[in-house]
DNA sequence: GGGTACATGTAATCAGTTACATGATTTA
DNA sequence: TAAATCATGTAACTGATTACATGTACCC
C-alpha cells in the first residue's frame, strides 16, 4: 500500500537484464566490454548474447535505477556501470522465484532434420555438418575443464564452483548431441532405440 | 536491374518462415491453427513458437510470393495457405545449405544457477523446481513414444521416421537435464538444513 | 608503417512477445 | 444454460538482431 514503487520495474526485466545485474553484482563495476568478455567465456557457450545487447542493456538498467554509470574523462571514455541497492534487490527477488520455464532448445540443424523427408539427398550433409560442429564445441568444453579458469577479475572458489557446474550442463548437452548426430550420420536410428540395438548386434551396415 | 525480385526474398527468411514453409509443403494447404497444432505436437516440445507467430508469418510469406491464401466465405472465415513453386524453391535452397549454427540453449534455470553463489539459500529450490520440470517433460517424451502418432493429417512412414528422430534429440536432452539437476539437488543441503554436506557417499543421481 | 585483431560504440529495423478480444463447441 | 475449453484472430510494443563505423594496440 505504500507509494514507494521501484519494485514495479522488476516486471520488465528480461534474462539479459538479470545476466547483466548478476555479473556486475558479482564482479563489481564493469564496462560493457567486461561483460562481453565474461559472457563469451562462460554462459555464452550455449546462450549467445550479441555484444550490442551488452552495450545497450546497462543504460536501460540505469534508467530503471538498478545501475549507476561513471564515464571516463580521457580518450576511451569507457562507461563503467555499478549496481545499486535497488539492483541487488531486483536480483535477489528474481533468484527467490525459481524459474518454471523449460529449456528453449533452438537448433537450425534439428529444424532441417525435421524436414529431411522433403529433400532426402541433403540429409547426410546436414548430419555431418552438425556432427562436426558439436564435436568442435565438445572439445571446447573439455579443453576448458583442463585449462586454468581465467576470469576477467578475481573469483572466489564458490564462484568457480557454480560457473563450472553451469557449464557442465552445456557439456552434457554436447555429448548427447554428438551421439545423436553421429547416429543420424550413420543412418542409424538414434541411440537407445530398439532398432539400434538390433542393428548393433548383427553389425550390418545400414543400406539405402 | 530487372524488376523481378523474388529471389532476394530468400534473404529475410527466419527459422519461423522455414517452419511454416516446411509444414505446408509436407502437410498440404493449412490454416494457422493447423500449423499451431502440428508444432505443439512435435518441435514445439523444445522450441516454442507462440501461436501469434504462426498466425502472422503466413501473410508475410504470402507477400513474398511463397504462399497463396484462400479465405473461407462462411462464418469462420478461416485462412487457408498453400505453398507456391517459389516457396518450394526457397525451402529446397535452405535445405541444400546445412546450418552451421550451434544450438541455442536458453534456460532460465541455468541462468539462475549461474548466479547461485549470490544467494546460496535459494539454490535448492531452483534445483528442485528444475528437476521436477524436466522429469515431467521427460515423461511427455516417453509417453509420446508409446502412444500412436497422431498427426493432424495423414503422414507417411518416412515422415514419421524423421519426426521421431528429431524428437529423440529432445528426449536425449531431457535425460541429460534430469541427471544434471538431480546431481545439483543432491549436492545441495535440503531447505533449512545446514549439515547435508557429506551425503555424497554414492554421489550419483537417484535412479528415477 | 601497414595490416589485423581487439575494443567500443550507435542506429535502424523487425521478429517475437504479450496482451487483448471474441466466436464456436463441448461438457456438466 | 453456464462454464470451460478450443479456435481464431489483431494490435502494440520493444528487445534482439544486423549492420555500420571508428578507435586503439600490437606484430611482422
Amino acid at each position: 500500500m505504500n507509494p514507494e514503487r521501484t519494485s514495479l520495474a522488476t516486471a520488465q526485466l528480461t534474462p539479459t537484464s538479470y545476466l547483466v545485474l548478476g555479473l556486475i553484482a558479482r564482479e563489481g563495476p564493469s564496462t560493457p566490454y567486461d561483460l562481453k568478455r565474461h559472457v563469451t567465456a562462460t554462459i555464452g557457450h550455449f546462450w549467445s548474447f550479441p555484444h550490442a545487447l551488452l552495450y545497450k542493456e546497462p543504460p536501460r538498467l540505469k534508467d530503471l535505477g538498478l545501475l549507476t554509470e561513471e564515464r571516463e574523462a580521457d580518450g576511451r571514455r569507457r562507461r563503467l556501470f555499478s549496481i545499486t541497492e535497488a539492483g541487488r534487490r531486483a536480483l535477489r527477488a528474481w533468484l527467490a522465484h525459481p524459474s518454471q520455464q523449460l529449456t528453449e532448445l533452438r537448433d537450425l540443424g534439428l529444424l532441417q532434420l525435421f524436414f529431411a523427408d522433403l529433400e532426402p539427398a541433403t540429409t547426410p550433409a546436414i548430419a555431418h555438418e552438425q556432427l562436426a560442429l558439436h564435436r568442435a564445441q565438445l572439445a571446447v568444453y573439455e579443453e576448458g575443464r583442463s585449462t586454468a579458469p581465467r576470469g576477467p577479475r578475481s573469483t572466489s572458489p564458490t564462484v568457480e564452483h557454480w560457473r563450472g557446474v553451469t557449464l557442465r550442463m552445456g557439456l552434457l548437452y554436447e555429448r548427447a548431441a554428438v551421439e545423436f548426430w553421429a547416429a543420424v550420420a550413420a543412418r542409424e536410428p538414434a541411440p537407445g532405440s530398439a532398432t539400434a540395438r538390433r542393428r548393433s548386434k548383427d553389425g550390418s551396415a545400414p543400406k539405402r
